[in-house]
DNA sequence: TGCCTACGCTAAAGCGCATTAGCTACCCGC
DNA sequence: GCGGGTAGCTAATGCGCTTTAGCGTAGGCA
């Protein structure tokens, strides 16, 4: 590999061109200031030179960065979601690109370790602001957010301290298709193996089936889990067991509902014969599987372009509403069947 | 959201401790030129005020901009794969991050627009070194970023032309594993349904499965795909309505092999009764399927750490082989069975 | 006592760009 | 013919940091 080539600087243009570096600057920022000859002149040598201007220094000179961030703290979701926080960096990724912007990805650990990455990011002027998701109950980071005056949009609120503006997927309508969906089809007792409960967006979950459902819950209603298959195949496990077996389980993501057929059948129950199974989160794998999985749709990567759009509105200091929602679809399959 | 507090600069520091900025910055970045004392004093202050260095001024004065960069270019794979990538950039994250890297991540629509992406951020010196896969018959891209100068390594090569330094699995070993698991199974009769043949490392894979099952070839051996659910069922249904049906089928990746063993059982075969199925791609949905997938095994994470950890040796001129290669496992499980 | 070195520090330059103020020539209107 | 405006440019400053050169003082050694 050559050594890496010394770009060229405005200095160098400029000389070349018998002209001062700011009209060669003026003419490459499509300013006034400078002939339409001389801009031509300019623009031209730059590409011939293959010119960009550095970016550091540009930011240095009072440019902005030109990039966001984006945080993601994984632990027990590890095998989980994986699909969707993919497509939602694809879709966030799309928007951001388009308009020049960069995106920084960071994985970190924990939310201590998030909250320093946030920090330096922020102290370093390396973003111009943050996409974080995941909210947990107590979760330091909005105030945190707010604290440090860095514009940051919430994949998946709201936030109930309302410090963050979000860009949410309606949970309790979710959870209302779905049971909706399960009521008019004749099922009576539904159970729900949820994620993990500090998750807030779980929590809300947990609640808006509960009140939809009220009437039709089966005993117990919600299990638990931390998204892995074995949390999957225990919590399912124990639904079945319970005296009052349900007529349809809920899942709260794919890979929960692939450990929950799987955890039926061994358990001599049939898909959806015995019992209809719904997962909150929609991937290839609901359609590939068979029977292929009822469940509700909401595409990570329009998601994703909506949050990166709503951050840059406030980076520039937009006016925009706090909150914005994504209405989720239900897609019915074989999972589900009429009682 | 309070406005972004302006931060303190390394003048601020100095003029409030009485010393020149040069003696802060020496203390700061542990250089000898001042006293023990007077560098706690600095250490102090800044943790006080929460000072962090200017990331583009650092950058511009001569540090280099830690920030690594990785393209990708996804296109007919926009279903497949998912898991892998984000695994890959999990894995490649965490060593950047640990030695205070950033990763700059762009994802592209062609290899136009991602040479595009490469030359702008060679240019505007924003990475140091970029993270690239999935090398095409004739891709531009070595011979391009060659020409830039900029520090490259190809997650998964090798590079042909041998221009770019990579991190490979051995796609024929991994075929080897197969190819020997199912004869010493008992298996007579194989195919392999691939991915895009001008994929470099699908196009070694299908000549190491035609090598490696030379006695033992299904008629047609080998059917090519894009990745897609709907193109791995049609080669499914190929394979089996041939006059000489396959024993067992290996598929190119776990959402191939999903959409193959769907096609397998609605043709009323059985899995792997009937029919065995090897996946060239594990992930969880292999360990949750039913029947469970045998597949090989190449942890993406410890690929992806393996790619960063190459990368910052070649950004830092250290002495290290052009080709690393990471050996695979083969994984049995329940899709593949003695006969 | 005198010289040399080492230490602790300061001053100044420079990284590559954007931007502001200023300067010159020119054209316009009266 | 003159004042004032404007187009087209240059010079200079600053962004926040690193780094080099330089400078004074104190200590070591002969």
């Amino acid at each position: 590999m050559p050594p890496r080539r010394t770009r060229p600087t405005l200095k160098d243009l400029a000389t070349r061109l018998g002209i001062s570096e700011s009209a060669a600057s003026f003419a490459l920022n499509n300013r006034p200031g400078v002939s339409e000859e001389t801009r031509r002149r300019v623009l031209a040598l730059a590409k011939e030179l293959q010119w960009a201007p550095h970016h550091a220094a540009r930011n240095l000179a009072g440019i902005t960065s030109m990039t966001v961030g984006f945080v993601l703290t994984r632990d027990v979701q590890e095998f989980g979601m994986e699909s969707f926080y993919l497509r939602l960096l694809t879709g966030a990724q799309s928007v951001l690109s388009d308009r020049g912007y960069g995106l920084l990805f960071q994985m970190t650990r924990s939310v201590d370790e998030e909250l320093a990455v946030l920090r330096r990011w922020s102290e370093e002027r390396r973003v111009e602001g943050v996409i974080i998701s995941d909210l947990r109950r107590g979760d330091p980071r909005p105030a945190f957010l707010a604290e440090l005056g860095l514009p940051a949009v919430l994949a998946g609120g709201p936030d109930p301290k309302k410090l963050l503006p979000c860009v949410m997927v309606d949970d309790a309508e979710a959870m209302r298709l779905i049971v909706d969906h399960l009521h008019q089809t004749g099922h009576r007792r539904l159970a729900y193996v949820s994620g993990p409960g500090d998750l807030l967006h779980v929590h809300r979950r947990i609640a808006a089936f509960k009140q939809a459902a009220a009437g039709s819950l089966a005993t117990p209603g919600v299990v638990g889990t931390d998204y892995s298959d074995e949390q999957g195949v225990a919590a399912t496990r124990q639904l079945i067991d319970a005296s009052e077996r349900p007529d349809a389980v809920v899942f709260d993501n794919e890979v929960l509902a692939v450990a929950g057929v799987r955890a039926l059948r061994s358990a001599g129950l049939s898909v959806p014969a015995d019992v209809s199974v719904v997962s909150c989160e929609d991937s290839a794998i609901c359609m590939a599987l068979q029977p292929s999985l009822t469940a509700v749709q909401r595409d990570p990567t329009v998601f994703g372009e909506a949050v990166a759009r709503k951050l840059l509105r406030l980076v520039h200091d937009e006016p925009e509403p706090a909150v914005e929602a994504q209405q989720p679809t239900i897609v019915i399959r074989e999972s589900t069947r009429q009682r």
